[in-house]
DNA sequence: GTGAAAGCGCTAACAA
DNA sequence: TTGTTAGCGCTTTCAC
């Protein structure tokens, strides 16, 4: 079995009690410069390290940080998970990365998970299934730390970071338009998320601009967020058997971007057709029907999040004035 | 201040002790139905959940796992991460993710901060710069239990799950060849990987069968596996500068193959040659310079991965016997 | 400067 | 069937 030294074991071959050993160990002033000594090169010795179990349990906190996000293998999300591990460690959190795979079921049950004290708050971007939020906002009532991040929840009073999506949505839908395209259809994520709304937004404030009309027909939502199985590939069939049918899409991320793609290869059709779309792939340049992508700062996202999450965690007092964060996008042309 | 209630509280609330509390939530037999039915109900009604680092510190273990794979936004490891959590929760385990990012300091720091029991087990695959494993053998010597996946350590006694990655690399040299190609290089990881060794003896038995001379000049090796800037790059230009260019190439990784095919776009080529490699990735099919694919049954190496650590952490006695899994990989022809 | 002891939330041996 | 209590490893107040 495996079974680590503690400080009772140190204590007992000191010659010493545990309280000793603990103050000891943590530097504590009131200690002469001698036992301190003598203990500290003896943990060293031995190798040993405090058992982080019983320390949360004593202070109880876990200096550890639960992320919630739909699925790690997005590129979106890994840079983001990134940016958050970079401050998190830097400060002494250790990161808890869990997926709900864009289902409703699997973000309550990940957060009641990492709640509970196994996490002292949360850094969270919604599934595209959750349309009741109760789960997270009892947690927050119950004053656990939440930060949320890219889809947020506009009505809960905390910290949340997202990119300018209205204005890369707009940017990528002008850059349609200025390649000539006049019927730009939009594929959407699930309706009722912040980032959809905003997306939106953008994509018809950029047609009204040009004088071009908003055509509900070309605006097609995925509510599963493209993780349901023919999801994507439903929604573009339905786009290119419209009797008008599309000259450009405007894609509203990673995921239906790629699923978009492979749909217009199946159906070999898509010569025709120019698609922007939100992406932080890394592979985009390398794909044969191009894709112009708006990029989101996921890595800065992250950081930033991270940095709210914890001034959440070790403020003294309950915070009460919250910030919204939103991080301009780029656009990135390939043709 | 997050302020979850104990089953104190609920004994408080219920005038009884805490053990009756403990015992009915957890259905001891010697409670009677009344009292358990008392209990239970209002533990739901409170939403009451038992703290996990209490009983962590009490059982001295955390019914966590942890992970340790170089990224996560690598389809590989994303996958073979879905098929751990898949028979992780159903064993009531908890999942811990880190990425060594191929960085033997990160893996060092991860693992230590993984053992030390705030994970009763890992599931590694190692980075790509790791040539010491004193870091994994103190803490197996100590008893932690530890599992291999994909890119193993040989000499350690204990179990271990791969594809059969000499097999693939052979089906995806032979596949070259049958597309007459004669020229037929190597991009492989850093050499002293398990995976990097199985895989160039596929692809040294590939060329022999069909009476090709294996050259030196056309393996190149990565050591970082890619992840440091330029790299891969690097490796590509110099097989292209040989005064026997090489017509096809076998790629070693998912990560390699996106870094090959990215180098010879930048250096506008690669329209004669034929590329195949390990890739789990999706939008393979999606690529310009088509690529040809070794696939590896990833979900279920991380599910046979977690059985195996879960047997070991439960098992009443010292494991002796140790088993090496080894999965067949299937060759996707893309062109 | 050091030690004894209580307590964090939970379980389990022992009592009743 | 239920309650009392000690203890998991650590910190911290209070004595000395």
């Amino acid at each position: 079995m495996f079974k680590p030294t503690t400080i009772k074991d140190i204590a007992k071959a000191l010659n010493l009690s545990t309280s000793t050993v603990s103050r000891a160990l943590r530097g504590g002033y009131e200690i002469s410069e001698e036992t301190k000594k003598i203990v500290l090169e003896y943990a060293e010795k031995i190798n040993f390290t405090r058992n982080p179990i019983a320390l949360s349990l004593k202070e109880r906190r876990s200096y550890s940080i639960g992320i919630i996000v739909c699925e790690v293998a997005n590129v979106f999300f890994s840079q983001a998970i990134a940016g958050i591990e970079s401050i998190a460690y830097n400060k002494g959190y250790h990161v808890v990365i869990s997926q709900s795979h864009d289902q409703y079921e699997r973000e309550v049950t990940n957060i009641q998970h990492l709640a509970n004290r196994s996490v002292d708050g949360i850094i969270i971007s919604l599934a595209a299934e959750t349309k009741d939020y109760t789960h997270i906002e009892k947690l927050h009532e119950q004053g656990l730390p939440i930060v949320f991040f890219d889809r947020i929840l506009e009505s809960m009073q905390t910290h949340k970071v997202t990119s300018n999506n209205t204005q890369g949505a707009f940017e990528a839908t002008e850059f349609l338009i200025s390649k000539g395209c006049k019927k730009i259809a939009h594929l959407a994520n699930a309706p009722q998320l912040s980032i959809t709304k905003q997306r939106q937004i953008g994509y018809e404030d950029a047609l009204k601009k040009h004088g071009i009309p908003v055509k509900n027909e070309y605006i097609k939502y995925c509510e599963h967020g493209g993780s349901e199985k023919g999801e994507v590939e439903l929604a573009v069939k339905s786009l290119l058997n419209l009797p008008q049918k599309p000259d450009a899409i405007f894609v509203a991320s990673d995921r239906l971007s790629m699923g978009c793609l492979a749909a217009l290869k199946k159906y070999n059709t898509g010569a025709d057709l120019v698609i922007a779309g939100f992406s932080n792939s890394d592979v985009v340049d390398l794909l044969k029907p191009s894709l112009s992508c708006v990029r989101q700062p996921a890595f800065e996202m992250g950081r930033i999040a991270t940095e709210m999450l914890i001034n959440l965690i070790e403020s003294k007092y309950p915070v009460e004035e919250f910030e919204t964060k939103m991080l301009n996008t780029t656009f990135q042309i390939n043709e």
